[in-house]
DNA sequence: CGTATTACCGTAGTCTGGTACGGAGTCAAG
DNA sequence: CTTGACTCCGTACCAGACTACGGTAATACG
């Protein structure tokens, strides 16, 4: 039951075409079968692909990332993706913190930029002219 | 009195020779004199700026926005570094947000992988396969 | 059937922040 | 004065996730 163009399939997902085939010279999506000419028919499945992509970049899993998930989208394969989401769960966990700490330092040089009296110095700048700061 | 060779600065500064001359086409640092063959000699004001640089990266700034805080850098521009800095918080906040409902979301599927009775079915495979979870 | 819309393909370009390369010139020490 | 380290320069390349281009072929519409 082949029955979307490519176009009506991007369409659907919420992709661009060349989203599609870019997805598909990377190996997440599988190339279908073309009746009769050379153009490509899309099926139920192949929009539910789509679909799992675009969640699981909703969570921020890289595309080598889907690939793997989509190999382990059996059913049968639960430990080895619950593995997978955990290594991305901690990356995500630094990032969190990397995040908080430029947040915290951000809003403290922001307060003393707002505390300030005259225009002779800028707290902020003069933070940076430190080198306290770690990358 | 300038002094180091360009070598000597990017050691100083932690950062490698290339990304001195990267950031001179940036515009970040200026290109300095040089005198008397064709190498060029950095002083005091340049390490300082590469700290500069180096801090500012620190809070995620990205090297475009360096640039105009460098531009702001003269003690007379508060108020347009901390607008400038304003700006980028509110950029943090909006990536922390995201990375907080990701975070939740691959906490509650994890559980779920873990209460998990059996090898039928993987809920956080189940849970990609609907396209709740928002890009 | 004619035309307009799609689809086909490979290749190249975008953005960010660098890193690598290779051949030639320069500088400092022995 | 030679040798080796350093510097010069432009250009190319890396990752990641697309996006664009341009010419041709197939399809769909009226």
């Amino acid at each position: 039951m082949k029955l979307l163009t490519i176009g009506a399939l991007a369409a659907s997902a919420g992709v661009h075409v060349e989203t599609v085939r870019f997805y598909q010279r990377k190996g997440l999506l599988p190339e279908p079968e073309r009746l009769p000419g050379s153009i490509r028919r899309y099926g139920q499945s192949d929009l539910e692909r789509l679909h799992f992509v675009k969640s699981a970049k909703g969570l921020g899993f890289s595309l080598e990332e889907i690939g793997q998930l989509l190999k382990l989208a059996d059913g049968a394969h639960c430990r080895e993706a619950a593995e997978l989401a955990s290594r991305h769960l901690a990356s995500v966990h630094a990032r969190l913190g990397e995040l908080h700490r430029i947040e915290h330092a951000l809003q403290k040089q922001l307060e003393a930029c707002e505390s300030q009296q005259g225009n002779f110095s800028c707290p902020l700048i003069d933070s940076l002219r430190e080198q306290i700061t770690a990358p």
